[in-house]
DNA sequence: GCGGCGGGTGATTTGAAAATCACCCGCTTT
DNA sequence: AAAGCGGGTGATTTTCAAATCACCCGCCGC
């Protein structure tokens, strides 16, 4: 038989961390063995006893979740940590994830669904409330869109835009005010650039990558 | 009454595709309205039958799970659409997500908790295998750790890391074979793009952002 | 008062990417 | 045969960030 899950709760409102525990001591498998109302208090507790499992807010005074993380990290690597906090802003989110936490929760999650989700963890999966999840892709998607928005130059981005419209080189010379050989050359690194071989590629190309 | 969640299958395996329609058919509030061997085959079936949600393998032949996604997309920029693959490897999931998916299911789900997604997904959340999660995690934090890579030169991380060691400007001119005056304008650009007032700070957030 | 230190302003040089342009060739159409 | 077009090689200039350095000032300790 396994022995049970041993967590710890970090949460500075002393109702909420209080109720959670309750909860969590009735769940199978489960066992609360340290509480902390700060970062600092629950470092002191974490040496102590050690969890499987933490369950850390972010928004706490005296020392923040994310900086407990970091901190957490530096003791034990492989320490599995969860965010749970009520906080959807992109700056925490990020924040938590690039410090290494293995879950980001928020404090609406049902209770049923809180004990499978900490067993996923226990697992060895990373777990995130839905709406984190969605959140979370939203963040991939800008990142992906900034990096592409880094490949061509901005006169670059003008001269394809130009051969999107079915503009010939002499005509895409005219409307930008540069040589024709200037609007060949900047084709030129286009193609290089998006790595095909010739205009429409190189169109269809941008327009995947939504640079156009 | 809630009408049920009407469903299409897309899956070049046809075991796969029939045996996940039974599974379906026997859940709950779902209705698998359409299936197609792949992208092109799918692109008219969705057409006639404008599914609630549509199940969209990756590697199928004739057309992508992908491009059969941005095809979708271009139709109705609001449909849902879960990719449900055996494939974790970078560049279809970060390619999915791009692509606009709802979700990124492996085929390892148990039919239960697919059907749970389901019902998340049908609810307006974005929906992750635990596996995939994980990885998609990790891509958040490497690219957080290439943005923060590229906020100083090479030079700056020298003169920096010199910084943290404790060293002075003039023993870092002796270590880097400069003169202090140019170990000066390097701290100074080096406190200008990370927005910290002396060297102190900018160790510590140097060390926050994993550059040194 | 001087030396050592950090912080500040300003200047010059360097190197690489961006932006520019000339010229050549093959293919297609007129 | 000539014109128009796309694709190719090569060159020069411009721009900007990186890297370099000089000089000044205030504070602190000796």
């Amino acid at each position: 038989m396994n022995k049970p899950v041993r967590l710890m709760v970090v949460d500075d409102h002393a109702l909420f961390r209080r109720g959670l525990i309750s909860l969590l001591e009735e769940m199978p498998n489960l066992q609360v063995v340290g509480e902390a109302t700060n970062g600092k208090e629950a470092l002191g507790v974490f040496e102590k006893q050690r969890p499987d499992l933490i369950l850390l807010d972010i928004n706490m005074p005296v020392m923040n979740g994310i900086e407990t993380l970091t901190a957490i990290r530096k003791l034990n690597p492989d320490q599995k940590v969860l965010m749970l906090t009520i906080s959807q802003n992109d700056e925490d989110l990020i924040g938590a994830i690039v410090a290494g936490a293995n879950g980001y929760l928020l404090k609406n999650t049902e209770p049923d669904v809180l004990h499978s989700t900490l067993v996923q963890a226990m697992a060895g999966n990373s777990v995130l409330s839905p709406e984190v999840t969605s959140r979370v892709l939203q963040a991939v998607r800008r990142s992906q869109a900034d990096r592409n928005r880094s490949i061509l130059s901005d006169r670059e981005i003008d001269v394809l835009k130009c051969l999107a419209r079915g503009q010939t080189t002499s005509q895409i010379a005219g409307v930008l005010f540069i040589s024709e050989n200037t609007v060949k050359t900047h084709i030129r690194h286009i193609l290089e650039k998006l790595e095909v071989n010739n205009r429409a590629e190189a169109v269809a190309r941008a327009s995947q990558l939504e640079l156009i």
